[in-house]
DNA sequence: GACTGTACCGTCTACTTTGGACGGTTGCCA
DNA sequence: TGGCAACCGTCCAAAGTAGACGGTACAGTC
């Protein structure tokens, strides 16, 4: 029941374990994979120290399984769900960095076309997943959920643009 | 002169470096909050610990202050040149993640509007600061970076129109 | 029923990165 | 000369990353 820091990760647990009802972290990886993972991943691993520390801190009961895998399935404490509702009602003023490895290199002056011409490639690619899962499931995906996911694709149209235009590639 | 593993932090050091011709952690520190900080940012500290291990692989010589700060200046060695070159020359092919909080919230059912004019504000303000920043020195900075600065001017501009879509502001 | 391949699942270690406190140095202005 | 603000480096605890490792479960085979 020790007091601690939460953190982006912290959050994305508790929501996707919310969402869930209940999981086990190798659960919460798979959920967290084809989802919020896709514009925030997480290490396997850490899923499984970060719900020790949530239920150590009072926000997720943890159930485990007697034998065999002895899995350990966590759900929402009430104190869990209070944490994740204020942190939802508190709007973030912070903003993300783009981080990307390939502009990293153009920015220290790598030769434009062929960089180019492998980030098109590897943006092109996330996009056609990015469309073809919202095709299939965007209209039953919950709205924030969807949201995300066209912010997703919007900015890898940018970067496509964006690559387009550096390596002079024509559309 | 150990091997070591070389990351993106690795390679804006040693890049930032050879920009400078010779340079403290402490004026590192200063040119990349400037520039590259922008979309790839760094803590201090971890420059100090950055420089030390590059110098300890062979990448960059070090000169220590005898007196006062004890300043350590680093320059690149020709490994350290060497090394940075190979880096520039094999384009990436992993791309960024978008890591925004403000989406994590959207994601995970946070009230539109109020979020939405939150992050209005700081993507606006950040448009702002990248725009005046290529206006005053678009015209002098190498094409990297300003290439560079031009896709974070992109990708704002993108925030802007996805949020306001969000909130439904007019623009 | 033993055997084997494959998917499933959890833990561990070493290392990197973060956030921020802390404390010393230096130049400047009163 | 004395004090303040800016400058600068180091340290620590905690969080996060990368990936190896090893065990479990189940299906199909002989």
């Amino acid at each position: 029941m020790s007091v601690i820091r939460l953190t982006a990760v912290s959050y994305m647990v508790l929501g996707l374990i919310e969402r869930a009802g209940e999981a086990t972290p190798y659960q919460v990886k798979q959920f967290a994979a084809q989802s919020v993972g896709n514009f925030w991943s997480i290490q396997h691993a850490q899923l499984y120290t970060e719900s020790a520390r949530l239920a150590k801190a009072g926000l997720l009961a943890e159930e485990r399984e007697k034998g065999g895998r002895r899995r350990r399935t966590y759900r929402l404490t009430k104190a869990g769900r209070a944490a994740l509702r204020d942190w939802l009602a508190e709007p973030e003023t912070s903003l993300g960095e783009l981080r990307s490895p390939g502009l990293l290199q153009l920015f220290f002056g790598a030769e434009k076309a062929p960089l180019a011409r492998a980030q098109l490639e590897a943006h092109a690619r996330k996009l056609a997943e990015y469309e073809q899962l919202h095709e299939a499931a965007g209209a039953w995906l919950p709205e924030g959920q969807r949201l995300a996911l066209e912010a997703g694709i919007a900015h890898e149209r940018e970067w496509l643009r964006f690559w387009r235009e550096v390596g002079d590639i024509d559309p």
